[in-house]
DNA sequence: TCCTCTGTAACGCGCGACGCGACAGCAGGT
DNA sequence: ACCTGCTGTCGCGTCGCGCGTTACAGAGGA
């Protein structure tokens, strides 16, 4: 992001900062990884530079589930996997291919 | 979910909680809509009723998504809404279609 | 009667994102 | 030399929120 957004709009770390209405320090956390990319923020980024929230959401989001999935591995072990019905998945919207 | 996915599968809240690990409340709590459902959640639903997570994340974060994009109105306006050139955008992998 | 289910409420903990202040280093312009 | 603005990084405090814990009260079956 820093390398291609950035540059890519010619902007300063500290003017981007001031044009998201953001500190300094959160644009740096975030760019440095030591922060996740908040709905808040893909929303400014949205705003900010035209591209998609979806897309830096999306980015955050299966980071998270890859983390979270080998840090739970124990607990999920733990719970018995059963089979919802077919005719049940459907009538939620979830059949699998959303 | 309480109409759909506890009756499909005959279980009772109390038991629910018990296989997925969690008390009681918790999942009170998500079942009344006062609490978000967490990457964690999502896998142990996954785990727990062959839904996929991606279904339960997806609804989640859409959800956050609405409600944020509105709270975040005001400052929204007053970010300056820049056009990040095609070239780049593509380069990230972010073409509008991810 | 006792047990298990149900719902709800209040308290406290821990984590994570954020703002604020302060530091030091490095340009560039007066 | 001085001031200004950028850079990166540190620590502290706050706030929101998901979760566990405890405790309540009601409904229904053995």
């Amino acid at each position: 992001m820093r390398e291609h957004v950035l540059p890519g709009l010619n902007l300063s770390v500290s003017q981007a900062a001031r044009d998201l209405v953001v500190t300094r320090q959160t644009l740096h956390r975030i760019l440095a990884g030591n922060a996740a990319i908040t709905t808040e923020m893909a929303l400014r980024l949205e705003k900010f530079c035209g591209v998609s929230s979806q897309f830096w959401l999306d980015r955050q989001h299966q980071y998270e589930l890859q983390r979270t999935k080998s840090d739970l591995a124990s607990v999920l072990s733990r719970i018995p996997s059963r089979q919802l019905v077919d005719t049940v998945v459907r009538k939620m919207g979830a059949s699998d291919a959303e």
